[in-house]
RNA sequence: GGGCGAGUGGCGGAACGGCAGACGCGCCGGCCUUAGGAGCCGGUGUCGCAAGACGUGCGAGUUCGAAUCUCGCCUCGCCCA
């Protein structure tokens, strides 16, 4: 696009394309982002989330990568050896549906896209480390996934059971609780509603860790990633109550409740349809209703249940349990608003208290009685009374009447305990991770099954199970290692005798869960990760990523440090310290891009045209960037602008000087170019630090337009206007490397820019001698004083008060008070009337 | 339905409770040029000739002073249902 001009003057003018490649080429053979073991400079660990390998790169990678590369590459110069590798979360589905669709192989597809995306993110001059890439999909990678589950196979953290598993139709396999979205329960990769089924499945014990993960002590993460997660996990503490039944021999009923301040309130009891109690205790003239709405409650999907608006629905069973506290008859029923999996499947129905209960008992005609009051004594009419002020009291409930609520939780439960009738508890929303998935192309589950051993571990020194090349792609149902006689035979490591491989592969979460660690000994053939190596960068000084893995990989990542930690195999508690979310670039449409849409945003036409330097640059600019946006370039020529006046800037001989009048002497000017110098300085350093990348931005430029000020002005060649362009090109190295590099050589400097210091602020050179002070009355501004910085608050009273734009308004009076907010402002406050 | 967050020029966005609109886009004017889709200089919240008045979704409150803090409402976004 810019066409060269020499004819006319000679000069060289800013033509990226013409030197961006030969630095990338010149960075790589150099080995300059090169992470060493051995450096003993302070070790530094920048990590951004690998992407999955689509195929292209599209402008969220660069908007995502280009902030921890500016991070990492100023701490490189602030003189840390700093790691900054990438690499490919490789297995997957979509490399399946390939298979499927295009009738090629998951493994070539995946190459050929890592190929393609590799060359892309090479475009973007970042500091990647490319010694350090992995893929997960490699069996070197996968070997060491196997080898951890077969750690926490051994330690129980992995289980085998059955349970009713959230199923996808399209894609034919089973979901992990998390990767289940929407109010219509949709499968988070294909958008296919979910079924329920039950299956023999594979899982993580991560309930373990509950109480630990919500421990955030130490972690500088982003709230809303902290309150996503605490939700997740849903840790409620309560009591546990059993309520004697009438019938003979008859395990009591055991409730949750987080409210055992109202159990004298407690009218009835409602059971889940399917609890186990629900068949030894209904009565035989209530059993064929019982049973009817059974099976109509069991077709029905969780999300229909759990809504609220519903009609409500429930039968009575014909039983009676005896309220602990009051010793009364009350009626058992049962009802779909009840689940089996949360709590101990079974409430004791407080509807004065509770509005779900209110409502059945409405309906139904069941007994309410209000047990928990207002200080004032005034009872709702026609609702319950679920508020939770603190000077709510108990009423009606015996001994404990009178008792503030809040209270009577910890007395009535203490009570119960010593009565052996009820305990402390505590439940979580959170359950187990569901880990195995009904298809070909992730990590083989490394387990056989042996008729008379049942499932085994394989050992060890056998891993990798490596997948099979040979099989057949057609979604059934059950994984394509099914059909493969040939790999599913196996023996049994205990016996010798034949057995069967399990043929389930793992969630590719898993893969994610571990990688972080993988980079620290990215080809060790030995081990998972060097133990020594790995306790040299662990944990992760910055990782960055999207918020929509708030409770998936966010979760997973930290559950697998904290187990591989009490496996002996880790001696720190979190994977990273600092996380920082970017925020997402949408299509030009608003929408989430997707090829689908169709308004996906290539970066590679707009490097071609603008160079990488440009693009990085100006996706840095549009915005906050943990905000991201939708996508709209119109900007983009004002950031080449930018950098082509930093050009100019950078090399002022090759330009005219214009006529243009300059305000001040040479020396004010220069010492004016100084300040700004050293004002940038500092405030680019700590708006890097904190990712505010667009206003740091906003801050090169103004510097960049002071220099071309000076420039303008004839002034170039003194040693202030050297340090200025010199400490620019050092700012702006981080965010545009190739024109940093380009400028430094062409300025005469050794090479390389990216290995020189970062400039320091020299705070007295950053300030000035003189300020300007707003002067406000009664809080407008009317006026505006030039003085000395250190000229006394008396004397600046004094000037303020002499002002005619103050004096008007004071007309005459004298002020109230003057505030001063020293260097910031005077107010002059008049006398209320 | 619940939780969290955000509403600022024509646009993207700045602003520790202290000059609202930094910086950039766009637009207007000028300089330079045979020429300009290059470069440089200046202007640009609204109303007003001006002095000035008014302005950060709406309404109240706290404060000498509120885009910023508090309460209520409206709209949008995200997460969980």
């Amino acid at each position: 696009m810019t066409t060269e001009t020499p004819a006319r003057t000679g000069r060289s003018r800013f033509d990226p394309t013409s030197f961006e490649a030969k630095w990338r080429e010149r960075w790589e053979t150099d080995e300059l982002y090169v992470a060493r073991d051995d450096d003993p400079r302070p070790k530094r660990y920048v990590l951004t989330m690998y992407p999955y390998p689509s195929g292209d790169l599209h402008i969220g990678h660069w908007y995502a990568a280009t902030g921890p590369d500016i991070v990492a590459r100023m701490y490189r110069m602030r003189g840390d050896n700093v790691m900054f590798p990438m690499g490919f979360d490789s297995f997957g589905l979509p490399a399946e549906n390939a298979a499927i669709d295009r009738n090629i192989h998951p493994a070539k597809w995946t190459a050929a896209n890592i190929e393609r995306m590799r060359i892309q993110f090479r475009s973007m001059g970042a500091m990647f480390d490319w010694t350090r890439e992995l893929a997960t999909s490699d069996p070197e990678y996968y070997r060491w996934t196997q080898w951890i589950f077969l750690q926490f196979f051994n330690a129980g953290l992995a289980y085998r059971a059955k349970a009713p598993v959230d199923w996808c139709p399209k894609d034919q396999v089973v979901l992990a609780r998390e990767q289940v979205e929407g109010a219509d329960r949709h499968c988070w990769r294909c958008g296919t509603p979910v079924i329920k089924r039950d299956l023999e499945q594979w899982w993580f014990r991560i309930t373990n860790y509950s109480d630990e993960l919500l421990d955030y002590n130490g972690l500088d993460y982003p709230e809303p990633i902290k309150l996503m997660q605490t939700n997740w996990i849903g840790r409620s503490e309560g009591a546990e109550i059993d309520f004697p039944t009438e019938a003979d021999d008859v395990e009591p009923i055991r409730v949750f409740t987080t409210r055992p301040d109202t159990v004298f309130g407690a009218t009835f009891m409602v059971l889940a349809p399917e609890h186990p109690l629900v068949e030894t205790l209904t009565t035989d003239d209530r059993r064929s209703d019982v049973e009817a709405y059974v099976a109509t409650a069991r077709r029905e999907t969780e999300i229909e249940r759990m809504n609220t608006e519903r009609e409500k629905t429930g039968v009575f069973i014909g039983a009676f349990a005896i309220n602990p506290m009051t010793n009364e008859r009350v009626p058992i029923w049962i009802a779909d608003y009840v689940l089996p999996g949360y709590g101990t499947g079974a409430i004791m129905a407080v509807p004065a208290h509770d509005v779900r209960d209110y409502e059945f008992a409405t309906k139904f005609d069941l007994p309410i009685r209000y047990v928990v009051a207002p200080a004032s004594g005034a009872l709702p009419e026609g609702e319950a009374l679920v508020s939770h002020s603190a000077d709510e009291v108990l009423i009606d409930s015996g001994d404990f009447t009178g008792m503030r609520a809040e209270e009577a939780i910890g007395a009535i439960t203490k009570s119960l305990e010593e009565s052996g009738r009820g305990q402390m508890a505590v439940t979580y929303r959170q359950r187990d991770w569901l880990v195995s998935r009904q298809r070909y192309w992730g990590a083989p589950i490394p387990i056989v099954y042996c008729e008379e051993h049942g499932a085994v571990p394989v050992p060890e020194d056998q891993l990798p199970i490596v997948l099979p090349e040979d099989v057949d792609f057609a979604p059934t149902g059950v994984s394509p290692l099914q059909s493969h006689a040939e790999w599913l035979a196996a023996e049994c490591p205990t016996c010798g005798k034949p057995a069967r491989r399990e043929t389930d592969t793992l969630d590719t979460f898993i893969d994610s869960s571990w990688y972080f660690l993988r980079y620290c000994s990215p080809r060790n053939a030995e081990r998972a990760w060097d133990p020594e190596e790995v306790a040299a960068w662990m944990p992760i000084s910055l990782y960055t990523g999207g918020a929509e893995h708030g409770v998936m990989h966010l979760l997973y990542f930290r559950f697998f440090v904290k187990a591989l930690r009490d496996l002996g195999h880790l001696a720190f508690d979190e994977p990273t310290l600092k996380l920082r979310n970017q925020g997402q670039i949408l299509g030009a449409d608003h929408n989430r891009m997707s090829k689908s849409r169709g308004n996906v945003q290539a970066p590679d036409e707009l490097v071609e045209r603008y160079g990488s330097d440009t693009v990085r640059a100006f996706l840095m600019f549009i915005g906050p960037w943990d905000q991201g946006g939708p996508w709209n370039p119109s900007g983009m020529e004002g950031i080449h602008r930018w950098l082509g006046r930093v050009w100019g800037a950078a090399l002022p001989e090759e330009r005219r000087a214009a006529a243009v009048e300059a305000p001040g002497s040479p020396e004010e000017l220069e010492r004016a170019l100084r300040r700004v110098t050293h004002a940038t300085i500092a405030a680019v350093t700590e708006d890097y630090q904190t990712l505010h990348f667009n206003t740091a931005i906003a801050k090169l430029m103004e510097l960049t337009n002071a220099i071309i000020r000076v420039r303008e002005a004839g002034r170039a060649g003194g040693s202030a206007y050297a340090e200025a362009v010199d400490t620019l090109l050092l700012l702006i190295a981080p965010l545009a490397p190739h024109i940093a590099e380009e400028l430094w050589e062409r300025r005469g400097h050794p090479y390389s820019v990216h290995q020189q210091p970062w400039p320091v602020a020299d705070a007295t050179l950053a300030t000035s001698d003189t300020i300007e002070l707003p002067v406000q009355v009664d809080g407008k501004l009317r006026d505006r004083l030039v003085v000395n910085a250190d000229t006394p608050a008396t004397e600046i009273e004094r000037l303020a008060l002499e002002s005619e734009h103050v004096q008007r308004y004071l007309n005459g009076r004298a002020p109230m008070r003057v505030i001063q907010v020293p260097g910031k402002l005077v107010n002059v406050v008049t006398p209320r009337d």
